[in-house]
This record gives structure tokens, C-alpha cells and sequence, in this order.
DNA sequence: CCGTACTATATACATAATGTATATATACTG
DNA sequence: CAGTATATATACATTATGTATATAGTACGG
């Protein structure tokens, strides 16, 4: 038997989050997938075969309605496909960082009730 | 043809984010579906079909679990389920504001560096 | 020069969460 | 007695994510 005790492994994630901070880190400076990984660690992501399938499907599909272009970069290692953000990707992720601020407001509200009425 | 430049209908939902709510909607006071999605408007649900369909699934579910006990009540109108939250609910619902904090911070981290770099 | 590890990209298939559509029933209002 | 609001529920479809695996170049040690 296992003690439900333990770790009940509560999950909600942030749908799609990693769209808009792909976006986030390209409109800094053009970059691969396996760096732009690297990267994306600053907004918790962990770097798991998960995210990087998952990151690699967004590249193309990003790519694929316009919103990034890519270039094939050969060098040290096997060659890299760097991509840049197109100005209609700017444009979308202004558009992610509304609907995000919504989300944080909608957090905010969670939160703060769930600390006013905890010490009763 | 429909004009692309209007609202590009960006969206990325707080992944199981009725749950949370449910529970501390209940922690207050016992309620019923019907009335339970008038209170989740405070946190920026709808009350769509949609939300309608996946609270009374979450409902159930969390019973099943045993987070949440229900009873009928007979007045005017229909038969009303009426939800009361149990101890093991509680503690769930602290595990969802522990996560639901983490995820603020790393929305956070992405409107601060969107704002950081959005005046070049 | 061979195996192993790291870099690098990619996709088929499975599961999970949500959305759509619809069914059922009570009670009030005109 | 037809329409509307209240009230709960579920089958089926779609979307987003997770798992597993394939491929290949380069570097490093033995």
C-alpha cells in the first residue's frame, strides 16, 4: 500500500505557455531549438523529452503560419536550424502577453481569497 | 474572406484551473452546481456550456476521490446535489495553492522580461 | 577505429483535458 | 400549455501534451 500522504501530485500547467516565451526569447536574439531550451528554463520549464517534443512541434508550427523563419546553420556539431521572429510573431506575442496578464489577474484573485479566508 | 488582422483569437487556458476554484468556493460555504458556477464568475470563468459540462465533471470526480461529500436537496425547482468539502479537500486545495503560486511566478518572469525589453 | 556521450532535430502513437451537443426533468410565468 | 429558467448529466469530438523512438553529426577516450 501506498501512503496517499505523500506527494498527490496535484498538476495544472500553463496551457501553451511555451509558445509565447519562445516568441519572448526570439524577439531578444535569434536562436536553435536546442538552445532556445536552454533559454526556457528561466520560465520554469524543466528541459524533459516532453518539452523538447513538445518545443520542436511549436517551432514548425510557428514557422508555418509566419510567425518565425528559419535558416539552416551549419558549424561544430550537427548543423542547427535558427530561427528569427517575423514581425507578425511580434505582433501575436503582444497578443499572448495580454491574454497572460488576464490569466495572472484571474491567479491573483485565487490567491488572495484562498488567503483571506485560510486563517479563520 | 475574413479579415486575419482582427482578433487572432490567441488562447491558452489555466490548465484544470476550475478544480482549485471548486474547492475553495466550498471551503466558505456548501453550495450546488448550478449556483456554484455563478461564484466561479469571480474568477473569470464564463459559465459557457463548456464550463458548465467540465464542472459538473469535476464535481463527480472530486467526490469519487472523496475531496468532496454531496447530498440532495428537494425545494423549489429541481433536486439540487449540494456539495460540502472534506479534510482531505482541504488539503488539496493547499497542494493547488502551492502549485498555483509556481505558476504566477513563472507568469511573472515572462511579463517582467516582456516589459524589460519591449522599449528598445 | 570503435563505442559512448552529447548535440541536434523530428515524428508516430497514446493519453489527458477540454469543448460540443444533447438528454432529462422540475417549476414558474403568461 | 408553451416557453424559460433552474438543475444535472453524459456521449462523442477535438486539442494539447506526454512517451517512445528514429536519425545523424562530432568529440573524446581507450
Amino acid at each position: 500500500m501506498v501512503a496517499k500522504t505523500s506527494t498527490p501530485q496535484v498538476f495544472g500547467r500553463l496551457e501553451k505557455f511555451m509558445e509565447p516565451c519562445l516568441l519572448l526569447t526570439l524577439r531578444e536574439e535569434e536562436s536553435h531549438g536546442y538552445e532556445l531550451m536552454e533559454k526556457l528554463k528561466e520560465f520554469g520549464f524543466e528541459g524533459s523529452s516532453a518539452d523538447m517534443a513538445n518545443m520542436y512541434r511549436i517551432l514548425r508550427n510557428l514557422e508555418e503560419k509566419e510567425m518565425l523563419s528559419s535558416k539552416w546553420e551549419e558549424g561544430a556539431g550537427p548543423p542547427k536550424r535558427v530561427y528569427s521572429i517575423t514581425q507578425a510573431g511580434e505582433k501575436l506575442l503582444e497578443e499572448w502577453a495580454a491574454l497572460i496578464r488576464k490569466n495572472r489577474a484571474r491567479i491573483d484573485r485565487f490567491l488572495t481569497k484562498f488567503a483571506e479566508n485560510g486563517e479563520e
